[in-house]
This record gives C-alpha cells, sequence and structure tokens, in this order.
DNA sequence: TCTTGCTCCTCTAGTTGCTAGAGAGATTAA
DNA sequence: TTAATCTCTCTAGCAACTAGAGGAGCAAGA
C-alpha cells in the first residue's frame, strides 16, 4: 500500500492533482490509514496511469471518464473507444492546421519588421488593421490556441 | 457613437467579452450614456479589433497589454513588439512538435485497433501500460494541450 | 400613452484542470 | 523526544471567458 506522496512519485501525477481526480469521481475514494491517510494499491496505480496517459495524449476528462468506464467492461465492442480516440485525433488535427496557418502570419509579420520604430511596426499594424494580414479568421466564439 | 451591442457587431467580440475586458483594464472605461449605458467611439473600436486580432493569432492578454502600451508610444523601438512576436512564434511552433508527436501516436492506436472487443483494444491497452507507447513523455508539470 | 420586445445594466457563479497556501494532525528518522 | 517531513481539509486563485438572475433603458407600433 502507498501513500500519496509514493503514489505520486510512481505515477508522476502531482499529489493536489490525485486528490482533484478524487474528488471529481476519475478515482475511487481511496482507502484511509488509520490516522486518515490516504492508501493505494496497484489498481489504483494502474488506474492512474491510464489516465496520466490519455492526459498526455490530449484527452480531455471526461473523455476519459468514458474510457475508464468502457475498460471496465471488457467484453463490449472496441467502437465507443474507437470513436473516442478518433475524435481525439480529429480534434488534434484541426488544432495543428489551425496553428500552422498563425505560425504562418507570425512569421509574415516578423519578417517584414525590419527593426525599425513602432510607428512603422509591422507587428502592430497587422493586429491594428484586419485589411493587412491574410488569413480569413472565421469570427468563432472561442479564438484561440493560448500557451500552456 | 456605438452601444456595446454594436460595437461586439462590429469587432466580432461578444458583449460580456467586451465588458471583461474592460473590468482588466485592456479598455480604458467608457463612457456613459445618460441611462447608464456605455458608447464607444473609433479609437476603442480600433483598439478592439487590435485586440481581437492578437487574440486569433493566439497571443494571451498579458502580451496584448503589453503592444498595446507599446502602440501609445510610436517613436520607440520596435525590438519590444518584435520580442512579444517572436515568443509568441516560438510558442506556436512548439505546441505544433507537442500535437504533431501526439497525432503520430494516436494515429498508431488507431490503426492498431481492428474493431474486437474491448479486451484486446489497442486504445485501451496502451492507455494503461506506457510499455506499450513509443514516445517519451517527460514527466512535466503542465501536461496537454485540450481541445478548445 | 402604453405596451411589447429588445437591449443594456450589475452581480454572482460556473467552466477546465488544476495549483497554492493556511493551519492542523500523522508518521518517521535520529 | 524531537524535529523534519509527510498528510489532512479547506479556501481561493489562474486564464479567459460564459451563463444566468433580476432589474432598468429605449425604440416602435397600437
Amino acid at each position: 500500500m502507498l501513500t500519496i506522496g509514493k503514489l505520486s512519485q510512481a505515477s508522476g501525477v502531482k499529489v493536489p492533482t490525485i486528490r482533484y481526480y478524487e474528488e471529481i469521481g476519475l478515482l475511487p475514494e481511496a482507502e484511509r490509514s488509520a490516522g486518515n491517510q490516504r492508501l493505494y494499491g496497484r489498481k489504483a496505480q494502474e488506474r492512474l496511469t491510464f489516465i496520466r496517459h490519455a492526459r498526455e495524449l490530449g484527452f480531455p476528462l471526461d473523455a476519459i471518464r468514458d474510457l475508464l468506464s468502457l475498460s471496465d467492461r471488457p467484453d463490449q465492442s472496441c467502437a465507443a473507444a474507437d470513436a473516442i480516440a478518433s475524435a481525439q485525433l480529429a480534434a488534434v488535427e484541426a488544432r495543428i492546421a489551425r496553428l500552422t496557418a498563425l505560425k504562418a502570419e507570425l512569421e509574415r509579420m516578423l519578417i517584414q519588421c525590419a527593426g525599425g520604430v513602432i510607428a512603422d511596426c509591422r507587428v502592430i499594424e497587422v493586429l491594428g488593421d484586419h485589411a493587412k494580414c491574410c488569413a480569413d479568421h472565421a469570427p468563432s466564439g472561442h479564438l484561440i490556441e493560448v500557451a500552456g
């Protein structure tokens, strides 16, 4: 049986994050020691590893919840898991496409910025005037990809 | 003079978002009508357009704040704006690289999932067992890119 | 003039996926 | 025993908004 700190080391998931996962029901409530400290066995460790890998692959927690409930019923068809992974793949591809367009536009801005003065700065100018940028940005609700 | 709704239409930024920008000081406090409604002139509209473009290019609000304060002093060197844009470009490139790796791994998972039963499902298996996936994921604090 | 229907106001709270900190108790090594 | 290092619960905070309540402003038609 591991305490939460050991589990954290073993899994690469931080202690508060483990507690958070328990709180939102991704992990079952842990057993407790006599002194009320959480204790984890091998099953919990595997489940946490599963969650970490899925997070690393960009799956949102809701999708992971679904995948976990699927993996609890190993006799069922793989189709649902496949669908979740496919959706994630499509999302990743869309983000790559979007970011690639952003990259091109940033590069264009920067190349034209010849190191002068703000008044002539392409960066400022392009941001201030839509006519000076090339890509068409659909006016979407959620605009962006922000650095993490 | 535009009311907030017209400004929203003109700029493509939602009404509550405009108020939010004012609250956090990205936009100056708007003039008010006799009935306490916000009124905007051309300057505010330009500033908001600037913000929207920058957001679309993925600049975080803090960087936009810096860019705006730069653009208020047009005699200064362009170097600071250039640095901000370069940092953003680097961030975008890093995210593309990361996402491209994720994409490859997701594709590998999916190709091997032959439409069987959960027990044999590659998706579940790979997520549950790190030995079955190829890329080395450094155990980083902030793990992921999550779909927006 | 009144009413209808839209906009606008402020305020609070929720989203996602955590992270940070306070103040107190548990456990372990010297 | 005592000190150091966990661990506990709780609250609050991060980005960048979004949603909703409850009330007021305003333009146009009957």
